[in-house]
DNA sequence: CGGATATATATCGTGTTACGACACATTCCA
DNA sequence: TGGAATGTGTCGTAACACGATATATATCCG
């Protein structure tokens, strides 16, 4: 019965849009809030995977790529311009020289700062509609 | 205290970026499986609006523009390439000629009932790691 | 009724981003 | 030591979003 092939109709066409809906809404305010900082948005994501980077040292470029979910050369395009933006500097460990680290600038680290202050208190805001969007079928009494 | 100025810590990155991961990684699914069924993926997000649209009658370019976050004018090229691809209908009402409404065709419906069907079983999976990371500060006791 | 203004959509040129295909340096391994 | 694997970088291409601008329709006000 469950089995899942038949179960879309109008209400899972809603539900869906609503919680698309709701994840635009946070993904504008996010580059709108970014771009306003000076920072193309995925600049801003990067710092912050940089800066949120739990590893043991400094994250290289393929870290990057797979925390953003792109292709290892995008994360390097994305960092090479980072490094020209001077919002990250580039290092070849000695241990293997073919990886670059790529470590956050005073600058990056004071933009993401105030960004990220206020990422959080908009999420205050957009979490409880986002955590209700993802029930998605809605309530059990509605 | 908790006015927000100075919160912002190596946690806060760090369960920031994760939710961004996690988001990530929907998106990139989301992605994917549309461009498999022959989608650009703002198509299929547009297909899913107009197919979700729950006031009355059908959504006009201006309605997708609003629940796409976009400029209206954005939305009318999004619209025009659907037309193109034959997703969707246009058509001017007669109570007021300026608007456009869009409807979905046959083969529109067919490939978003699929691609929802395959979105809501993926987020059956991402829901709660998403639901995990929005919960930013962490559990109280971790 | 008629002209000014507002609304809704559409078009054009530009910039950012992501990808595939390919190139290169470094490391690993038989 | 030579060849495959790994990590990063380069170049050309395509989709998307925007600002500025244009057009058609509707509305308002006298």
């Amino acid at each position: 019965m469950e089995d899942g092939s038949r179960t879309v109709g109008p209400e899972q066409y809603r539900a869906l849009a609503r919680f698309r809906h709701e994840l635009r809404r946070f993904l504008h305010f996010s580059e709108a809030a970014a771009v306003a900082a000076g920072l193309p948005a995925q600049q801003h994501q990067a710092l912050l995977a940089i800066m949120g980077h739990d590893g043991p040292g400094r994250p290289t470029v393929g870290d990057l790529a797979e925390r953003l979910v792109v292709a290892p050369h995008t994360a390097a395009e994305l960092a090479s311009r980072m490094a020209e933006a001077g919002l990250v500097t580039k290092a070849h460990p000695p241990a293997d020289r073919r990886r670059t680290e790529l470590a956050p600038t005073a600058r990056a680290e004071a933009l993401l700062a105030g960004l990220t202050e206020a990422h959080l208190r908009e999420l205050e805001q957009l979490a409880p509609a986002l955590a209700r969007a993802l029930g998605l079928d809605g309530p059990p009494g509605g």
